[in-house]
RNA sequence: UGCCUCGUAGCCAAGUGGUAAGGCAUCAGACUUUGACUCUGACAUUCCGGUGGUUCGAACCCACCCGAGGCAG
């Protein structure tokens, strides 16, 4: 009995390995290429850095993929989940951001479309697995980190069930990124020396502020010095702001670097902080909404990211009520942010994550961080 | 109207006779499947409000003009 396997094929060169890896294994193994977003139909056009190009990057990344599968001698479906991702990613990230906050779509493109929409159609294609080139890997129904530390891609996944983590393959897991390259090259892929891809996941590099000017107006206000209450400038709209943020605040002339600390998005203002190491940066607490759990395994003390590719703190846990959870670290973390994803690891396993909802210090909100 | 201070790149700001510090911002790159953070690099090529003058040589001295602010009235 031969096991059947579809492959999310991207057109980069970690599905393509994945494929290729999976094969020599012994599956039957055919590749799903799915496409979810449409520049033009979608409206990107501000901020948009390829909308003139004669071959948008998907059909490119398509054009890829099927040359990989070819070079694989394996089949290539298509299939596109453009209405799926707008509805269920792409809503919800532009709900996030008129709130003020700062959302990740791409936990929720894992959650609704890679390991649900594209499942259900690796399952109708006949396949009792799916794999996909991530950088994580599950053992005994554990997900784990990537063995190549710096690429380890289990943050993206910390909103998956453990069902829609069933029957699911990593093959590149076990290696790194160096490793894969090596691979893609001996076996002649034409993809082999490919550079990664940045930027929100199917959508991709974009000019920010222009490219939610698309879909959100925005809406001008004060900038204020969070430590003596002055307007100090103007901002082009929260929305166009993170937590943490430098670069783009448009404030000149000061005499130390400035960070964004805070947003009162019913008084429309945005609040900045003088200095890399201001004290309004950093909280010791924080409440967690949409709690989900991957692992069974719900400890008071372990690490967590406040932010992808951010450092493990050692964090303590209190369980609420409503899926909420209270997550304590003392020694203090700078710019968590609200919308952000908080994901929770037990060593190398990925135990599960929330939304940051809320941000403390000394036991109260902080108040440039809480409407 | 009189007197005083000031006028340096997008912003702030050193430099008071010897041939333009620095910071912020900005841009580019590295890093990166979230907008970061961080790192690297570029950034007043005869120019320091304007016009003359003194000088071997001035952003820095002098004169006048323009402009900003302050004091007096």
């Amino acid at each position: 009995m031969c096991k059947k396997v579809i492959v999310g094929m991207s057109g980069g060169v970690d599905s393509a390995v994945s494929a290729y890896l999976l094969k020599k294994e012994g599956y039957v193994v055919e590749g799903l290429f799915m496409r979810n977003w449409d520049a033009s139909l979608n409206n990107d056009v501000l901020g948009n850095p390829t909308i003139t190009d004669n071959i948008c990057p998907q059909e490119q990344d398509y054009q890829d993929a099927l040359k990989a599968c070819e070079i694989l001698d394996i089949p290539l479906h298509r299939v596109d989940f453009i209405k799926e991702y707008w509805d269920n990613v792409f809503t919800y990230f532009l709900e996030e951001l008129k709130k003020g906050r700062t959302p990740n779509p791409d936990l929720l493109c894992n959650k609704y479309i890679k390991f649900d929409v594209f499942k259900k159609e690796a399952k109708k294609l006949g396949a009792s697995y799916m794999a996909t080139g991530h950088y994580a890997r599950l053992e005994n129904g554990k997900l784990l980190r990537g063995i190549d530390q710096n690429k380890d891609q289990t943050y993206f996944l910390a909103q998956l069930t453990p069902n829609q983590l069933q029957n699911v393959l990593f093959p590149v897991g076990n290696l790194t990124k160096s490793e894969v390259r090596k691979i893609a090259e001996e076996i002649h892929l034409n993809v082999a020396s490919k550079k990664d891809s940045t930027g929100i996941c199917f959508i991709g590099e974009r000019h920010f502020q222009e490219f939610i000017h698309n879909y959100l107006k925005p809406n001008p206000g004060d900038i204020v010095d969070v430590r003596t209450n002055e307007v100090i400038g103007r901002h082009t709209g929260l929305m166009n702001y993170t937590i943490g943020q430098r670069r783009n605040v448009g404030l000149s002339g000061q005499s130390t670097r400035h960070y964004v600390c805070g947003k009162s998005v019913s008084k429309n203002i945005l609040y900045v902080a003088f200095g890399e190491d201001s004290e309004y940066l950093m909280s010791d607490a924080c409440i967690l909404e949409q709690v989900n759990w991957i692992s069974a395994v719900h400890p008071t003390f372990c690490t967590a990211k406040f932010r992808y590719r951010g450092e493990d703190y050692s964090v303590q846990i209190e369980y609420l009520e409503n899926e909420e959870v209270k997550v304590i670290y003392p020694q203090g973390v700078k710019a968590v942010t609200p919308g952000q994803f908080c994901v929770f690891y037990l060593g190398e396993e990925c135990l599960g994550s929330g939304i940051i909802k809320t941000v403390f210090k000394n036991n109260e909100k902080l108040w440039y961080l809480s409407d």
